[in-house]
DNA sequence: TCGATCATGTAACCGGTTACATGATTGT
DNA sequence: ACAATCATGTAACCGGTTACATGATCGA
């Protein structure tokens, strides 16, 4: 129910899985969660000056043979435990919010020819995502069994593809009742 | 692209078509876009406040026939244009967040057991819900012709029930996947 | 009488975004 | 020489949530 800094984990996430700094994490969350999370050094990398104080990553300052100065955080059992826990816990009632109906909501205030393009614009969008995602899903198949945790972003980019797919046939659907109800001034 | 205050041209939207109070407000905008939007006084009495110093909104004190005091607000010709104008701009791309999943992302740390339960639990609320836009869709489309918002509101609702049964699917297929690759540990 | 509802508001907080600042290294 | 990338950070801001405060009226 309380609202949870969602970065604190999607960080020891990833940390757990191997050992990162900062700008490779939002490199990582960009990469693989950006179909449904954005990302900002301005919340990672105090997120994670606060996990080291919580003892729940440790930082170890490196570097590289590219003589490149870098600080590589690595999860401890603390952090390992408290992911542990919320990935547990079940997720709670979330209200997803979408700017597009919000502005379908109150679209008689403009005429039907323009709410037509909105959802036209919103199907492309979203047709094209669905394309990325069949490129994720090509490559998760191919190595499904290297790593347990590819099935469960396999799981993600199912979700995706279906919801972008809904979102296409709401579209189709939603220009066609226009169509048919709200008059033909174009 | 900018981050914009969508309360205010939710608030606009409504007092575009009648007059209300900020308590009428939260009820309605409960009632009717709570499948994908939020409201709390918190953010409706302030943001009204400043809609009457931007001239967007007037506000009127009355008492009503029951004693009761209240301010109803309502939209001046500078709020409707503020309306039209936002409602025409493109809806920039927006990310939408799912917690579920961002911790069945994550699902790895935990048994397959838990998580199937997790998407199980996910998709009973979303069936529920998708029921309660049923009866929304059943008395909109028996008043569709008497107002050229309700083809709108329609819309929305018909989003939602795509949505919802998109979410179905993939439950229903995401167990599956667990089911067969993740083990049989339960 | 008492809880539910009507009605308006404020203050503290929080997650997250944007903009800014700095500086090194790598590749063209 | 110059742009792109690597790398780390801070400060201001903002939309929104939660908790708190107050008080009246309505219906059981």
């Amino acid at each position: 129910m309380q609202k949870e800094n969602r970065t604190t984990y999607i960080i020891l996430g990833f940390l757990n899985h191997e050992d990162m700094t900062g700008y490779e994490l939002k490199k990582r969350i960009d990469l693989t969660l950006g179909h449904f999370w954005v990302s900002s050094f301005g919340q990672i990398y105090p997120t994670l000056h606060q996990l080291v104080e919580q003892d729940m990553v440790i930082a170890r300052s490196e570097v590289t043979e590219q003589h490149r100065e870098k600080i590589s955080y690595s999860i401890t059992e603390k952090g390992k435990q408290s992911l542990k826990h919320w990935v547990s816990q079940p997720v709670a009632n979330e209200v997803v919010k979408y700017e597009i109906l919000l502005k379908l909501f109150f679209g008689s205030v403009i005429d039907a020819g323009k709410n037509r393009n909105t959802i036209s614009d919103f199907k492309d969008r979203y047709v094209q995502k669905s394309l990325e995602l069949d490129n994720f899903e090509h490559q998760l198949k191919m190595v499904l069994d290297d790593d347990p945790n590819h099935l469960y972003y396999l799981l993600t980019v199912l979700f995706g593809k279906k919801v972008y797919q809904a979102y296409s046939e709401w579209a189709d659907e939603a220009m066609q009742l226009l169509n048919d109800v709200a008059g033909k001034e174009d």
